[in-house]
DNA sequence: GATGAAAAATACAGATA
DNA sequence: TATCTGTATTTTTCATC
């Protein structure tokens, strides 16, 4: 087989060490999964070429940030027959933090970030504008928790 | 005021070289900001004790961690009197990755990660169990992209 | 913002299985 | 052949000035 979906043990440890705190370093993890510092940074590194480890971000208040208003935004396409290229043409708009291609009555959801009603209304007409689709969009009031470490 | 929700342009630039990648060292973000190694770092730990930076993560290849399936997941009361804890009493199921109280027909959507159908069956089981609830579930096909930077 | 000691990252040679 | 360990060197972190 080519692409095995699940990860040997130590390379798991490494990959639930790293989803926690993508800062931790590698003499840190060598001790949490019983390695030396060498293996442990030659696995991240193979992991890292392998596309397992996609790369590292950092989690920022939305708030702090000056984009307090988050909301969900579907996609309709307006022509059914119309060439299915949405994220791309959507891609430019930074706002836009996420798109998944999902089934069920819509064909997209967007995850998208704006400073306030105003630019959530701004969005939308950019939306509408690159792609001809209709919207609805479910705001968002608070967020319970976000971007959890998944389970290994 | 107390809470600006505006950032220093310096530490703006710095937490918007973070948000690309997370692991960027000190003196590598020195250079692309134009302070001194020190400045940066004095900067980052305030960041990070305002709460501005809520941590680091590493972004992972679902697949590889042998989560391939991912959807979102709507919550309504049965109840519509009952004490809205929902949150608290989902957060012990780890394949729910967010949790977001939203404006709309729905009361919460869940982004969650799962291995296969059966994993989502049984994860919304555990759903209706937990709380009280009744879902709607939309399945993600697949991820023009997700986690992207925001514009700052 | 600069300095310097401590820690970490990285490259590499050799051991191991 | 793959991956490991240990060592040497460079780079980074981080507290202090």
């Amino acid at each position: 087989m080519t692409a095995p979906h699940t990860l040997e043990p130590l390379d798991q440890a490494i990959v639930r060490e790293l989803a926690e705190d993508g800062r931790r370093s590698y003499t840190d993890l060598a001790e949490r999964v019983g390695l030396s510092v060498s293996a442990v940074h030659q696995r991240v590194r193979r992991l890292e070429q392998r596309g397992v480890i996609r790369g590292y971000t950092t989690r920022l208040d939305t708030e702090s940030i000056g984009l307090p208003l988050t909301a969900f935004v579907s996609l309709t396409p307006i022509d059914p027959a119309a060439p299915d290229d949405y994220p791309q043409r959507l891609s430019h708009i930074s706002a836009i933090e996420a798109c998944y291609s999902v089934a069920g009555d819509e064909s997209y959801i967007l995850l998208v970030r704006v400073a306030s009603p105003a630019g959530l209304e701004d969005l939308l007409r950019q939306v509408r504008e690159a792609a001809k689709v209709s919207t609805r969009t479910t705001v968002v009031l608070s967020t319970p928790y976000e971007g959890r470490p998944p389970a290994l």
